[in-house]
DNA sequence: AGACTATTGTAGCCTAGGCAACAATTCTCG
DNA sequence: CGAGAATTGTTGCCTAGGCTACAATAGTCT
């Protein structure tokens, strides 16, 4: 068993991750929002106020890629930038009422997605699967933060 | 427990997907090839000669998105492009020299990205969670096939 | 104060993917 | 045979992400 078996583990994981994407995506398209950009949402709306870089780690991207996602989203009217009142060089972001509203949306397909991907599985396998995903992610998390040069 | 929550298996999930990609392309930048072209070694690997159309179905991506690629790929000189005697609208791929070398390569920096992320699970958790993971997608390929409108 | 240093957001250039439309070609079926 | 349907690959336009360099601003330290 090694990278040339379809069965292997980490064709499976991403295949895993793509498919969930793909099948979010196409439920929430009509909706105006993006996953990715939905994610944003999920971010501001418990942390109103943020700032670009801090959404940027929140949501592990690139600085500039948050920026030309916000970009777009304060095009659409999703979201909202306003200066810091002590720090110029502070964005400050806030989310609309319609991005508040769609974020419930939103929410609520992502549930029944996750929902529907795991229903060949147990309750007890759910919560086994689950644990055993947050220990791979520490565990990826620390070879990621120590830089693997 | 729901997508306001950092340990919702949805979160989870991405992020071991987005983690073991980012690890890996770490692992092997300077060899030239990033991680999705040295997916498409892996395919040609097995199946020289396959047509663009019949790539991009083993990659499950668009047949756009795989033309381009190889554009990229043409043109950095891993990839051959040989048309077709039969018919004259197809393609047929062909890796070369230096890619099938590369492809080696890859494929051991694959195994060992995969084998240092599941480090933590003991055998029988790593079968575990790659049952369940497998489970998992076969459901959500369900989802995805049948579209989802 | 003034000179470095650090942080913030942006712009440029890159890969990667999706969808829709299109020309070239091939297939099918009357 | 020939007209319409299907397939193949490409192009245009979109989102999304990464990295580097940069100007503006803020902080630090002599």
């Amino acid at each position: 068993m090694g990278p040339d078996d379809d069965e292997y583990i980490g064709y499976v994981l991403s295949d895993v991750a793509r498919l969930m994407r793909t099948v979010f995506d196409r439920r929430v398209r009509g909706i105006g929002l993006t996953r990715a950009q939905w994610l944003v949402l999920t971010r501001l709306y418990r942390r109103p106020g943020a700032s670009q870089t801090e959404l940027a780690v929140m949501l592990e991207i690139d600085r500039a890629s948050a920026g030309r996602m916000l970009d777009r989203m304060e095009k659409n009217g999703w979201v909202e930038r306003r200066a810091d009142s002590e720090d110029r060089r502070i964005n400050r972001l806030y989310l609309t009422d319609e991005a508040r509203r769609a974020h419930k949306e939103m929410w609520a397909i992502a549930e029944a997605t996750v929902d529907d991907a795991l229903a060949p599985l147990s309750e007890r396998e759910r919560d086994q699967f689950t644990r055993l995903a947050a220990r791979v992610k520490g565990r990826l998390q620390g070879l990621a933060g120590s830089n693997g040069s």
